[in-house]
RNA sequence: GCGCCCUUAGCUCAGUUGGAUAGAGCAGCCGCCUUCUAAGCGGCAGGUCGGUGGUUCGAAUCCACCAGGGCGCGCCA
């Protein structure tokens, strides 16, 4: 249940009311009524725009129309006072007992307390990570595949039907590329003695793929020309640094429902299908492009090439499917693929990217609207940088110095929750610095620590209950029979409104397809919860666990089992996992 | 030259999709441990929301232009 769903219910009801009496017209715009926790909690509980919305259709002074509105939601059973302020804020100030019974309302429903019906069990296509299957994965695509993953999860969280999805680009050069740097290796473990040359890939990671090649073939294609092993060296290859890539993906706990291979795509004729498609609704032609601005190649000519209208649909100029020699672009196959998504049946597509990869979102939005005739929606989220540092400096990579930073380095020095926590806590286009003295420091500084030492002293208080009150019943269905009124004090009902607005984050960040505002949830949260325990310092009676008064201390076992179960839940969906204690 | 993203306290960043007096952490200053983990908490101070116009009841948020920073810019992937 979702407090500020519920009374914008309550609002419309209202609005709808004084229409059948004639005071208001008939069908006035819902769809800009918010009722939302008032910036200042001093101007009450919840506070609606209704009467500024609607002032305007309605041909009434918002205060006017406020006014109207007042005796119909002072009716509510549970509104205590109803203020108009401002320009035409409504404010509504709830009785206690209505915050105070949201405590049970979240042990009851346990870690799926935010689950919400705003999807509507629609499907969504959510593709991340989608990493070039030619090495083991860097630290820079740690970001993207956190992200993609928290963003499922949210959106699963929101009542969607959620498809964790991963490109595989085994057709471009770069798999040849990589043949051919297994051929190398596997001469090696034939007994050659080999040096990469330049262009090659030179990792020992390879060296295992090579030594399978040379154990299953033997020299049958130690001298033979490259067309009769290609093929099969490209297979094998990207066969295993797929199953590496996964390797690494499964320790940080992600993993993709389908793999689409880019090659299929080829081979099976659907490249072929999409751009018939578009060439029959008109929107293919040969054509040639202007030269690039700026920084002109030096080996630039025009040429012919079949072209997409993607400056109809928003691009900024048309876009090649076919090179010269009338092979298919990256482009066209990746057209394609998300043709292949919307006939899956995914009208919303999120794709999440390097914010190199900047340049081409435009073409892609382009494709999606032009395939699906403006039936299907793509989303491209931005991932920037991660800067990595050591204790403020900069950790210098290369790859030929050996100081190359894999996915699986980052993961074995901090921890996957650390990872997962730290990748969330900016905003996707923002960069990001990940420190590893920081992240793994016990200190307020670091969000990850200071989330998971509320959970942990929670935990920590349960367990000290069975020596202070002996006897009593901790379990959460138990604690949710309190008597939840006696949590009067001002820092435990702020505790509990916070409590009680994870549904409508959880829903305002499925929306906003922005999985770090549940990180930033969570340090609110854990705030009111150490502030609250700092309480029961100064004034004993604030303290959990009172054995002169038990049923108060059960209620307040209650309170902070409630903040548990709302930071498991928020961990939940960034895929951390909660700690019992610390160390 | 063009496109996209960014610009909020000394620093790092939020800002509930256009709401009321713009928030948090760090750094600085002042306090709080014989009591459930002080690995924490409370308070003070700190702002022309890059700039200028516009849209409207109302703008950090939307639009236009300008300035600064980042990324990208024929067939690469």
């Amino acid at each position: 249940m979702n407090v500020f769903a519920e009374f914008r219910r309550t609002v419309m009801q209202a609005v709808q009311t004084l229409a059948e009496q004639g005071d208001l017209p008939a069908s006035l715009p819902f769809d800009a009524i918010a009722v939302e926790p008032p910036r200042d909690p001093s101007h009450g509980d919840l506070a609606t725009n209704v009467a500024m919305v609607l002032g305007k259709p309605a041909k009434l002074a918002p205060r006017a129309l406020a006014e109207k509105l007042q005796p119909l939601l002072a009716a509510h059973p549970a509104v205590t006072a109803v203020e108009i302020a401002g320009p035409g804020f409504i404010n509504l100030r709830l009785q206690p007992e209505y915050w105070q019974q949201q405590t049970a309302v979240i042990l009851k429903a346990g870690i799926g307390y935010g689950d919400s019906q705003r999807g509507e069990g629609k499907p969504v296509n959510v593709e991340y990570v989608s990493a070039n299957p030619t090495g083991p994965m860097h630290v820079g695509h740690c970001r993207g595949a956190v992200f993609g993953d928290a963003l499922a999860a949210l959106l699963e969280k929101a009542g969607y039907q959620v498809c964790r999805e991963y490109y595989i680009n085994d057709a471009g050069a770069q798999v040849d590329v990589l043949a051919r740097s297994v051929h190398m290796r596997y001469r090696e473990a034939l007994g050659e003695s080999i040096e990469i040359p330049e262009g090659l890939y030179p990792g020992d990671y390879l060296k295992p793929v090579g030594a399978a090649l040379a154990q299953k073939y033997g020299d049958t294609y130690r001298n033979a020309p490259e067309a009769d092993w290609l093929q099969t060296f490209r297979q094998a290859a990207t066969d295993a640094m797929m199953a590496m890539i996964k390797d690494d993906l499964a320790a940080l706990n992600i993993r993709h429902a389908v793999f689409t291979s880019e090659r299929a795509l080829h081979e099976s004729g659907a490249v072929q299908q999409a751009y018939d498609r578009l060439q029959q609704r008109g929107l293919i032609y040969t054509g040639v492009l202007e030269p690039p601005k700026g920084k002109l190649p030096d080996d630039w000519e025009p040429r012919p090439q079949s072209l997409f209208k993607s400056s109809e649909y928003g691009d900024d100029t048309d876009r090649p499917l076919k090179k010269s020699d009338d092979s298919w672009t990256y482009f066209g196959a990746d057209i394609a693929y998300h043709d292949d998504k919307y006939r899956r049946g995914f009208h919303s597509m999120i794709d999440v990217w390097g914010a190199d990869h900047g340049g081409y979102v435009k073409r892609m939005k382009a494709a999606v609207k032009a395939m699906s005739g403006g039936e299907a929606d793509l989303d491209v989220k931005l991932v920037q940088m991660v800067n990595l540092l050591d204790d403020g400096q900069p950790v210098r990579m290369s790859k030929r110095a050996g100081t190359f930073v894999t996915l699986r380095d980052v993961v074995d020095e901090v921890g996957r929750d650390v990872v997962r926590f730290i990748m969330l806590t900016r905003k996707n286009d923002a960069q990001l610095d990940f420190d590893f003295k920081k992240v793994t420091e016990q200190s307020k500084d670091n969000p990850v620590f200071y989330v998971q030492y509320a959970h942990a002293r929670i935990s920590s208080v349960i367990r000290n209950a069975a020596t202070e009150l002996p006897g009593l019943d901790v379990t959460d269905s138990a604690l949710a029979g309190a008597d939840m009124g006696l949590l009067k004090h001002e820092a435990e009902l702020a505790l509990l409104k916070l409590l009680a607005s994870w549904p409508r984050l959880v829903e305002s960040a499925a929306d906003a397809h922005e999985p770090h505002r549940v990180a930033f949830f969570l340090q609110d949260v854990a705030a009111g919860f150490h502030g609250l325990w700092n309480a029961g310092r100064d004034d004993a009676g604030l303290r959990f666990l009172l054995p002169e008064e038990r049923e108060l201390s059960r209620a307040r076992l209650g309170l902070i089992r409630a903040v548990a179960i709302v930071i498991a839940s928020g961990l939940a969906v960034m895929g951390v996992t909660p700690v019992e204690e610390m160390r």
